[in-house]
DNA sequence: AACCTGACTTCGG
DNA sequence: TCCGAAGCCAGGT
């Protein structure tokens, strides 16, 4: 599909362990730089029925965006579980866990370079 | 159809 | 460095 949101789905499905990316970040993945906060509604309808990574999505300063009081806990675990180091306050070193994209080649057909 | 909302992002003070 | 305002996308009321 060629949807945004599902398009947003897909990259999620992508973001491997150990891992984190931002709300901004997967937008931009979905060729929509400027739609993060549809990579929140994209999370809040669909992370929990379609199991999508949603524990691996943090905001642009590096930082877990969940309110204490609403999974900042459950998050934080669940990356600390992977190997991500979260400090207490729920700030990630991006320098060293932001997923880089192994972009796929954009195989239109199956041309080559 | 207008207005509000959300786990955002960027910019200016 | 922290805070507030404005811009963004799309769905929900």
């Amino acid at each position: 599909m060629d949807l945004l949101h599902t398009r947003i789905i897909g990259i999620l499905r992508q973001i491997p362990k150990g891992k984190v990316a931002t709300y901004g970040q997967i937008a931009a993945l979905a060729d929509s730089p400027r739609a993060a906060r549809q990579v929140v509604w994209v999370l809040h309808t669909h992370a929990d029925k379609l199991k999508l990574p949603w524990f691996r999505v943090i905001n642009s300063k590096g930082t877990i965006s969940l309110p204490r009081s609403a999974g900042f806990e459950e998050q934080r675990t669940r990356l600390m579980r992977e190997k991500v180091i979260v400090s207490p306050a729920g700030k990630i070193d991006l320098k060293v866990f932001q997923w880089s994209p192994a972009r796929k080649p954009v195989r239109k057909k199956k041309s080559a370079t």
